[in-house]
DNA sequence: GTTTATGCAAACGATTTGCAGTGGT
DNA sequence: ACCACTGCAAATCGTTTGCATAAAC
């Protein structure tokens, strides 16, 4: 579902912020263009604080608070979607170079699986027509076990990850 | 989507706990039982905090804490799930009497409307097969405007309750 | 120049934990 | 008696906010 984004596409990832930021009077400031440009880089699933981290890392002082501030507006401005918080936390993922997409998550290794949306899309099209209700956006995760912790057997959890919150559960 | 429990039922879920607790050596305390009691009688949605109150507003003095560490195990003993987490806060329902089911939110009002899973448990199934996952559980939320929301227009926010998270997008 | 941003540190709110005392079994 | 449980208050942890300074526009 990932993809190495070209510099073409980060250029023009760029003058959309720019723009969306314009739009509504707030600033196109070096942070923001740093934040932006870190995150399409290093593309993938991230959370804040592994950012703000990634960050200090390559020697880049972020105030946390900026990214807190930042983040959110990326969201608004279509370039990233925050796609769940597995536990408490926000998790936040790059839209460009994706299609639209839900997560399974292993219960026992962490592993994430992306698969297509599209089917649930049209279910939740139908769904929701039936209820009067007209959807914006939806959130779908699959917990269990991905084919490796499977096949591992019942009694070798890789380390445990655990939301300890029941969600729908099997029939 | 929720109907009254009966009294039989009820104690049939308080059997079923003592049980439970018992085979894993925790005790059945007058706190437990009254904290189970109190929400099968409520029935219905509740947060950690609603409850604390409610208890107060009886006269019933349990500890947050009490309340924070009794919760998990209902939900492992089956009696509650966690259904979802609007922002921070857990949200917690009763599984007794209930059938397998879902929610959409309205993003203006609040409103929480449940469906019925059987379709998405299908797809669910037919999804995980694909991907060699082993599904245990699903967590699946639908947001958007409600039909009275939607009538009202988009100038009617009745409170604009906000989960500032985009999830997946609408195609 | 005016207005919005930044960084820091303090504030938050939900949840968790340490601890001394209480109470099932 | 033993070990789990309770209540309280202090501690966490991710996130937000107030404020003085700095940088866009």
């Amino acid at each position: 579902m990932t993809m190495r984004l070209d510099e073409r596409t980060i250029v023009k990832a760029e003058d959309d912020f720019r723009e969306y930021l314009r739009q509504r009077g707030l600033k196109f400031t070096a942070e923001r263009r740093t934040l932006l440009r870190s995150i399409l880089q290093t593309q993938d699933h991230f959370e804040p604080e592994e950012l703000l981290l990634s960050l200090r890392h390559k020697g880049i002082g972020v105030g946390k608070a900026t990214i807190y501030r930042t983040l959110p507006l990326l969201v608004d401005s279509g370039i990233l979607r925050r796609a769940f918080l597995g536990r408490s936390r926000s998790y936040y993922e790059v839209c460009l170079g994706t299609v639209p997409h839900d997560h399974m998550v292993c219960t026992a290794c962490g592993t994430i699986i992306e698969f297509d949306s599209s089917e649930i899309l049209q279910l939740r099209q139908r769904l929701t027509a039936e209820a009067g209700f007209q959807a914006e956006s939806h959130r779908f995760q699959i917990a269990g076990l991905c084919s490796r912790c499977r096949a591992a057997g019942p009694s070798t959890p890789c380390q445990g990850r655990d939301d300890s919150g029941r969600w729908s559960p099997s029939p």
